[in-house]
Formats: C-alpha cells, sequence, structure tokens
DNA sequence: GCCCAGGAGTGTG
DNA sequence: CACACTCATGGG
C-alpha cells in the first residue's frame, strides 16, 4: 500500500536516525525502512513529498504513519516559542525538519530500559537481537518489537544471553510488572503525574522516565537530560547540578516545547563531538 | 587495551 | 538533599 503525506518540514535522517528511535535503517536509495505498530513500512522524501509504503498495509495506515511522524506538531509555532532563548536561534533552522516521534509506550518503555548507559549501536543491536529471538515476524527479515508477554515468558536467563547485560533483569521484571491496562492509565496522566508512576517501575529513573514521556506518551514538556544534554546545558548556559535542578531549569527556559529543545541540543551535541561545529550560541564558552 | 555510553539502584553522610 | 559505589559489555 503506497501513498504520499503532507509532513512538513521534514528531515527523515534527523528525526529516524539521531538516536531517538532504534530500528529505522537507510537504504541506498535514500528510503528509511522501519516497523510501526506491526506494520513494515518504507518511507522516502520527494521534495516537499513524504511517500509512504506500507506493508501490508491496514486501511489507516495514512494516519499510523502521521501519528508516528507527530505530523499534527506546528513546528512553526514551536520555534517561534522556542526563539524567545536567544541561545538557541541560530539553531533553529538548521533543525527544524527534525522532528519528535510518537513511539509505541511499550517499545519505548522497553527500549530505553534497555538504554542505559549503552551506547546508540550497542542500544540497536540489543533490541535487533530480542525482536529476532522473540518477535513476530511480519515480513522476510524483519521482526517486530516483541511483545511484552514474549519477553516476560523469556525470563532474565535467555535475555541475558542475547547481550543485555546487567539490563536484562530491568527488562524481565519490568515485562512482568506493567500490562496493558497500566500503560493505558498513565496515557491519561499530565507529565508530573505520568513521570512519578513511571519512576515506580524496574529500571526506570529519572532519565528514563522523561524519555518514555517524551517519545512515548507524547508529553512534549519532558526534557530527559542525558550525559550529552548535561554537556550541552553546561557548555551553552554555563549551568550544572542535580537532575532535578537542571530539569526545573528546563522547564522555566523552554517551557511547554521542552522536548523539542532537548531533541535539538542532543543532536547538536553529537554533532558537534563528531564535526566540531555549533549551531548554537556559545555564550558561556571561554 | 582503553575509554565511553540517551543510568539505575543501593547505601552512606 | 548530595555523593560514592556497583552493575556488565559492545563499540569507537
Amino acid at each position: 500500500m503506497k501513498f504520499s503525506l503532507d509532513v512538513w518540514p521534514l528531515d527523515l535522517g534527523m528525526t529516524l536516525g539521531c538516536g531517538q528511535t532504534f530500528r529505522w535503517r537507510v537504504g541506498d536509495g535514500g528510503y528509511w525502512t522501519g516497523i510501526i505498530d506491526d506494520q513494515l513500512v518504507r518511507l522516502a522524501a520527494r521534495g516537499r513529498e513524504l511517500v509512504a509504503e506500507v506493508m501490508p498495509g491496514r486501511r489507516d495506515a495514512p494516519e499510523l504513519v502521521a501519528r508516528y511522524l507527530r505530523a499534527d506538531d506546528d513546528i512553526g509555532k514551536i520555534q517561534r516559542v522556542l526563539a524567545k532563548d536567544e541561545i538557541l536561534v541560530p539553531g533553529l533552522e538548521r533543525f527544524k525538519g527534525l522532528r519528535l516521534v510518537k513511539m509505541d509506550e511499550w517499545e519505548c518503555l522497553a527500549s530505553y530500559v534497555l538504554a542505559t548507559y549503552a551506547n546508540i549501536p550497542r542500544i540497536a543491536g540489543m533490541i535487533e537481537r530480542i525482536s529476532i529471538a522473540l518477535g513476530e515476524q511480519i515480513s522476510p527479515g524483519f521482526h517486530a518489537f516483541p511483545r511484552r508477554d514474549r519477553v516476560a515468558q523469556a525470563g532474565s536467563q535467555k535475555l541475558k544471553k542475547l547481550g543485555l547485560g546487567y539490563r536484562a533483569d530491568y527488562l524481565s521484571e519490568l515485562s512482568e510488572g506493567i500490562d496493558g491496562a497500566r500503560i493505558s492509565r498513565m496515557s491519561k496522566l499530565p507529565y508530573e503525574q505520568l513521570r512519578e508512576d513511571l519512576i515506580e517501575l524496574p529500571g526506570v529513573g529519572d532519565k528514563v522516565a522523561d524519555c518514555v514521556a517524551l517519545f512515548g506518551f507524547g508529553k512534549l514538556e519532558a526534557f530527559p537530560i542525558d550525559v550529552w544534554v548535561e554537556r550541552a546545558i553546561a557548555r551553552l548556559y554555563g549551568k550544572k547540578g542535580s537532575y532535578s535542578e537542571l530539569r526545573r531549569f528546563a522547564a522555566s527556559r523552554f517551557g511547554k516545547f521542552a522536548g523539542y529543545a532537548q531533541e535539538y541540543m542532543y543532536h547538536n551535541e553529537r554533532l558537534r563531538a563528531r564535526t566540531g561545529a555549533c549551531m548554537f550560541l556559545e555564550r558561556h564558552s571561554r
């Protein structure tokens, strides 16, 4: 099933490759292949037009893709709000095609529990291995992210053999400690309450809770702080402190779209490590 | 080989 | 509240 969508601005490479989600792969023709809700999806940009191919293809496939890419986010409006922070202004144009994604809540939760203290290639490898071992094959060579009950059934010993390290115990406990009803209830909570609820789960602390609130539950005010974002805040704003201090700083500075500011800074900081380029004002650099 | 990674949990001051 | 320590391991 093939169709086109109007999602703009959109940079597929930044959006699907910046490290907020871990399963998308880019092919030679510049098309991206991934899985949304057990559907195999291919995406390619032709100018302003987004061409999507969904297999096997449900009736609501266009809505599926649009929702995943947060097509309703008004990037212009978001950036006008963030532009009140003069430090971000020089980088906004560069990152306007970087959209947050809306992942499945369980996949997001499990993925970010696995993401603790690991780099992105390794995270992608762990997720790929549990998907091949435990996920349903939806097309030759493509496996869905494993359902919660399949992970619980596997047990921590089998998970450990898939190279998850100490995360195997967290994921195993998590898969037993949550269900669809709980996720459904959490999806109705406002950000702060959702965050407190998430932190109760095994393997979920401050940072993972904010990632899941942002990428899984769509709370745009969430501001996950990992080592990269911590460095960015220190460098750009001269601000250091505990997680709770930096979180308050971000809330007051970036407001209800803090999540977008965070992803811009995260991506910028990693680009800077590789290329030396910084798109933001470095007012506090020596 | 060395260093680092989208940290969390636990114990201590 | 803040630190200090441990956890297990692939990738650059």
